[in-house]
RNA sequence: GGGGCGAUGGUGGAAUUGGUAGACACGCCAGUCUUAGGAACUGGUCGAGCAAUCGGUGAAGGUUCGAGUCCUUUUCGCCCUACCA
């Protein structure tokens, strides 16, 4: 028997794919369509385990969908924006574009080893200019709709990077890459009003039923609408201020109201800027830092103003009106009113202030005279002391009936707030894309014309220099527009940006009028699967929906509001860590392991402690290289095993014993393959044929079932299923054709998973047309069935009978098995439970 | 603090609507064979027991003829989010 050559096998069909272009497609709108998306890979040099098991999760269901007749759209490109490339740039003496061109290039071939059908006359790279131009248009696009604008705000700065941070950049305080602790910097910035588009963004998620609901409600709690309503305080004292709003979902705890707490930023702090002690205060808050621990343990501390604020449900109270550290600037109105009662955080600062603390809900179990002591009590229940809401019933009854009481007399109203702020996209960087503005001496914003797009970003210039590098391209800068000398904007847009719209590039990637051509996107958008991790769950997934929101609003062309129909995010690929005696990390390619109980550390016998498996990091070195794995085992091995041991959307084990075994399993498919071929030679006698039909037939339909569930680790189990039945049965008497209509059939069903190997075999056959096939529900009926009989709910025995056998016959041939028998004993049977062709359970 | 997900052999995981728990794989054990290979093949592998049997899906209850699956309580683990008024 010949050994199954991989290498050489799996370079002829990928050379075979791309001389023949088999995965090219046009719009085609006499197809069905289907578009296939995985996100695309930031191009840092080589491809990771992650994106094996992403690409092959994606191959299965292109391919698949291909043979079943689709037009498929699976493209690839490249997130090639971004701080990487800059920091390598500046630390290697580079330039930012050479460093990204090499790395795609090195990507592409090792993406191409993995022989995935990507159509790669689609691909594209967000920091070619030929896309940015179109990104730099619907900049402009939003401008004219004022749906983007220019704010003086505060911003999170990192100083290390010397950037700009959106909020959900900054993680306990500290910058996503490089940890520094961020600063807050006010600055002029570009936002998008994403906003503005809460609530469509809120219920679009009701229509999303192919994503997964833990993504949906990720997206829920970040758009945060909340249901209240807005206060208008009145003020008393020393300082010109009549008046503050509060937003609270909670106003009908109104009557035990007893302090206002306002953030370190309101309006009302410009009247302390001198105070010493007010800024020595202010001082406190930004040390208690933002970390987890700091929030959890969080002292409240407050600054007492010598304003009173007056309680519009009882204007004969007026209680102290404080700056206070835990009240944030951006939600609501940065002021809160103080219930200490009920809720926590109130009730821990007035305790510490020694604030009145007044009980206005009772819980229902507990009567008039309940009195809030050691903890707040923010949960439902029963209004008292508080005038005429007593007695309703908190919070449904009570909040509305409060704020019909406050509109009445104009001091408040119903509002709705939402927690999802608007989307900061300026970035002061080099390597990216250039903001189509310029400025005149006034610093007055004009939009750079459309036909002066792309603004291109210069190149060959010197990285080296603190903060933005486009500040220092004073040619550059420079820019004449309609007669008038401007300067240019020097930031660039978040590379979040270029990956909020590159699905719809896909659709016509060398487009030069616009991003896309309306007829591309009316047939092949919305993507039908999009597949990628979960930790793009809410920024790129929301971002990508506001874009859709964007570009439809005031236009009605453009009628897509959700990009992705269908979503699925994989888990993540782990492997074994490992560490010598003083506690580094030891790589696995490092280990030595002897009779795969001792782990030594090569060349040098220290014992290496083994630890559990986590996420591949370079931090932990337990990062496999997917080119080694190809190298050693071939593409369709490493295919088989990352989608073999682990439902897709959970973590995979990756381990040596696994990979090695999806290889042999492969041999043995070639062994199997070359026993078949002779089998099919005999053209034996017609004996087996219906066995043989029947086996593949259900298969075909297990396989089936299991592709349209992404559950791929249970079409591996089938694959290893239905090797054991040839490889047992092969020799049975099959005539020619039904062993070949067959096998042929069960070769193509895993073409999706080890193509390569799968087509070598059905080329051999000299098969040409490969079209899915579809089982046959009728052939699915067993000629015989397996029969539980149970005694009292507990299995006795196993019946094999013929289908249909209705109760009274099933009960007269157990009647004659001695097992049964033998528990029935004599005793009366009380009752019979039937399902046919399943189950009998006799009770006694 | 809020929200979500999960818990099944030594391991990863199977178990369509409640109806044979442990498919398939790894590991392990035993054996066969050889041109000694990254071998291949055959058999076994939830626990206890010689066996008949009995017990068994984190724990405790409940519904049901019957529960891994449904309900209640609880423990543990993971993930997301966070002073959101």
């Amino acid at each position: 028997m010949n050994r199954y050559n991989f290498k050489s096998i799996e370079t002829k069909w990928q050379n075979y794919w791309e001389k023949n272009k088999s995965f090219k497609v046009k719009t085609d709108p006499s197809k069905k369509k289907f578009y296939c998306l995985e996100m695309f890979p930031y191009p840092s040099g080589k491809i990771h385990m992650g994106h094996v098991r992403n690409y092959t999760i994606g191959d299965v269901l292109a391919r698949y969908k291909f043979l079943k007749g689709y037009n498929v759209l699976h493209p690839m490109g490249w997130d090639s924006f971004g701080m990487p490339a800059e920091n390598a740039a500046k630390q290697n003496n580079l330039d930012p574009k050479k460093w990204t061109e090499t790395n795609i290039l090195n990507m592409k071939t090792q993406l191409k080893k993995l022989g995935l059908s990507i159509d790669w006359d689609r691909e594209i790279s967000t920091c070619n200019k030929d896309y940015y131009k179109h990104q730099q248009a619907f900049f402009l696009e939003l401008f004219e709709k004022k749906l983007v604008y220019r704010k003086e705000n505060y911003v999170n700065w990192d100083p290390i990077d010397e950037t700009v941070l959106a909020n959900e950049q900054v993680i306990d305080g500290k910058g996503w890459r490089s940890g520094a602790i961020v600063e807050r910097k006010k600055l002029s910035q570009w936002f998008f009003n994403i906003s503005k588009f809460s609530q469509e963004l809120l219920d679009g998620l009701e229509k999303l039923n192919s994503w997964p609901n833990k993504v949906k409600i990720m997206q829920k709690n970040w758009i945060g609408k909340s249901f209240g309503c807005e206060i208008d305080f009145r003020i008393e004292g020393d300082l010109p201020v009549n008046n503050i709003k509060c937003f609270t979902t909670r106003p009908d705890t109104l009557f035990g109201f007893s302090f206002l707490a306002l953030s370190i930023d309101h309006e009302v702090s410009k009247f302390f800027r001198d105070n010493k002690d007010f800024l020595r205060f202010k001082n406190e808050c930004s040390k208690t830092g933002t970390t987890e621990e700091a929030i959890a343990v969080g002292e409240k501390i407050g600054f007492k103003t010598n304003l009173k604020a007056i309680n519009p449900l009882n204007p004969k109270q007026k209680v102290p009106v404080y700056f206070a550290n835990f009240v944030l600037m951006d939600y609501g109105f940065g002021a809160v009113f103080g219930c200490p009662a009920h809720d926590q955080r109130d009730f821990d600062f007035a305790k510490k202030y020694d604030l009145e603390i007044k009980t206005v809900v009772k819980p229902f179990d507990k009567n008039k005279n309940f009195k809030v002591i050691n903890e707040a009590y923010p949960g439902p229940g029963i209004l008292i002391n508080s005038g005429f809401l007593n007695d309703l019933e908190a919070p449904e009854e009570s909040v509305l009936k409060t704020i019909e009481v406050l509109e009445e007399k104009k001091l408040g109203r119903k509002q709705i707030n939402f927690r999802l702020k608007d989307w900061g996209v300026s970035r002061q960087r080099y390597w990216g894309c250039p903001i189509p503005i310029a400025y005149d001496e006034n610093g007055k914003a004009y939009p750079i014309p459309k036909s002066m797009l792309p603004v291109e970003l210069p190149e060959n210039i010197d990285l080296n220099v603190k903060g933005n590098p486009l500040d220092t391209q004073n040619t550059w800068r420079e820019v004449t527009i309609d007669g008038k000398k401007l300067l240019r904007e020097t930031d660039t847009l978040d590379t979040f940006v270029c990956s909020s719209w590159y699905y719809l590039r896909f659709c016509s990637p060398r487009e030069t009028a616009y991003g896309f051509k309306k007829e591309d996107i009316d047939y092949w958008m919305p993507v039908d699967q999009y597949i990628g991790g979960v930790e793009h769950a809410i920024l790129h997934l929301l971002y990508s929906r506001f874009f859709m929101q964007a570009l439809s609003y005031e236009n009605s062309d453009f009628k897509i509001l959700e990009p992705f129909n269908g979503l699925f995010t994989q888990g993540m690929v782990c492997h074994e860590t490992y560490k010598d005696p003083d506690n580094n990390w030891i790589s696995p390619d490092e280990l030595e392991i002897i009779d795969g109980k001792k782990y030594l550390k090569k060349n040098k016998s220290i014992i290496v402690s083994v630890g559990p498996s986590e996420s591949m990091s370079k931090s932990k070195k337990n990062t496999i290289d997917p080119e080694n794995i190809i190298n050693n085992y071939g593409a369709d091995a490493a295919r088989l095993f990352i989608l073999s041991d682990s439902p897709p959307e959970k973590d995979v084990q990756w381990s040596e014993e696994g990979i090695l075994s999806s290889y042999k399993f492969i041999q043995k498919l070639w062994n199997l393959n070359e026993k078949v071929i002779n089998e099919i030679k005999k053209d034996h006698s017609n004996d087996a044929d219906t066995e043989i039909k029947k086996f593949t037939n259900k298969y075909l339909k297990k396989i089936h079932d299991n592709l349209e569930s992404f559950s791929y680790n249970k079409i591996v189990a089938n694959l290893y299923e239905m090797y054991s039945f040839l490889s047992k049965q092969i020799e049975k008497p099959y005539t020619k054709h039904t062993l070949t209509d067959n096998y042929q059939k069960i070769l193509i069903v895993m073409t999706p998973i080890i193509p390569h190997f799968a087509n070598e075999c059905l080329n051999i056959l000299n098969i040409k047309d490969i079209k899915w096939p579809d089982y046959d529900l009728s052939m699915l009926k067993e000629e015989l069935v397996n029969i539980v009989i149970q005694i009292n709910g507990k299995k006795r025995a196993l019946i094999q009978t013929k289908p249909n056998i209705d109760e009274e016959k099933l009960f007269e041939i157990i009647m004659n098995n001695e097992k049964i028998i033998k528990y029935l004993d004599q005793k009366t049977i009380k009752r019979k439970i039937f399902i046919k062709d399943k189950l009998l359970n006799i009770i006694i």
